[in-house]
DNA sequence: AAAAGTCCATACGGAAGCGTATTGACTCCT
DNA sequence: AGGAGTCAATACGCTTCCGTATGGACTTTT
């Protein structure tokens, strides 16, 4: 089920009086949680983003948090399928580490999405997605921290060191101006944390 | 003016029929965030918490954003000069970083302020404070590596490095249950850090 | 003691949200 | 053609905030 998060085309292409689906509704929920976080997912802003009313939204949901939970559904099959998939090829541990630390830099969408959902953690319905992912992705660092040499007990915490690096990168990168990095920066500073969290191949 | 956020007494303790000054508003504005974040900071919800009527906060205060600003203001002042304070004592560089990252484990309050207002980054009150503040101590920190012996563009890396674990910790282990530590992990966790990101003495 | 200043209560208006109820329009099936 | 099912528009009530207006009580000043 490796279904794409953006397999459907945008409303626009599709004639403009198009009849909406609830993955439409699901895919603007997206869209608004990573420009202005999931507070700013609001029914009757999202429906005028979509060109309709609330009236729709209600035939395809049976409340907000309805909304909210279907998309995180969604994002967490996609996000973190698609996470592991890129790089479960490559068979030399520390290889892959450096693959995942790089590939973790591309896609902005995925981490404005991601920022969003941290910064809405204490909402009921995001929080358990929230835990559930990160443990997830915590356990599978220490695993292959593991596969890399390092004794099991350190593979755990150099594993949510790093994560908790990349959180809080996130943060830091994502919200503030003045904590921003040029392109080259940011190369050279991905290559520090490399060198510094990846134990020598 | 090493005013102590807490120096005045709590309200209850100074007799029941007590007037309230803009002092105690910005005090209970910090707990209220401390718990549930910049957004419960409701005016209604404070005066309750306060037993006073939304009469009095508009006497003290000419709405609410004057409330936060003149919170944060007072917050910053504290915190910074608190958290330097306390390790300048110190002249040996690497000591010095390994009591910042110890010490940065005790004042709880402290952390759930600081996540409270990481989590509300977007707010326009709030955006600059923790830019200004974030930048400082990644600076400070950077000053201090570079004592320790790297060399400055390395230093600055670095700085950012545990800055991000620094604020990604505080995402995972206050806000998701699931990734708590125990006391002992958390010492542990604490010391593999150390060793990880401090160069050796 | 009278006036001025300080702090709070109460009542009100208004904006944003959520969710419901009702009706309309359009499609598809029989 | 008529009915069933699907999606959307409109109008409404409810709650939760913010901010204003006004008056009362208590304290300090003169």
């Amino acid at each position: 089920m490796t279904t794409a998060l953006r397999s459907v085309a945008p409303v626009a292409e599709r004639g403009e009086k198009q009849r909406l689906t609830a993955r439409d509704w699901e895919e603007g929920a997206l869209d608004l949680m990573a420009d202005e976080g999931v507070a700013a997912v609001a029914v009757e802003t999202l429906a005028k983003r979509l060109g309709v009313t609330k009236g729709s939204f209600y035939w395809h949901f049976s409340h907000r948090d309805a909304l909210i939970a279907s998309t995180l559904k969604r994002w967490e099959e996609y996000d973190t399928h698609n996470a592991i998939a890129r790089v479960e090829s490559i068979e030399n541990p520390g290889v892959r580490l450096r693959e995942i630390f790089r590939l973790t830099a591309r896609d902005v969408r995925s981490h404005r999405i991601y920022a969003a959902l941290l910064k809405a953690a204490d909402h009921p319905v995001v929080a358990p997605v929230m835990e559930r992912v990160s443990k997830e992705r915590m356990d599978y660092l220490a695993r292959v921290f593991e596969q890399a040499g390092m004794d099991p007990v350190a593979a755990v915490h150099r594993a949510r060191l790093a994560y908790s690096a990349y959180v809080g990168f996130l943060q830091l990168t994502l919200q503030f101006r003045s904590t921003r990095l040029s392109q080259e920066g940011y190369e050279e500073y991905l290559e520090h944390m490399i060198d510094t969290l990846i134990p020598a191949a």
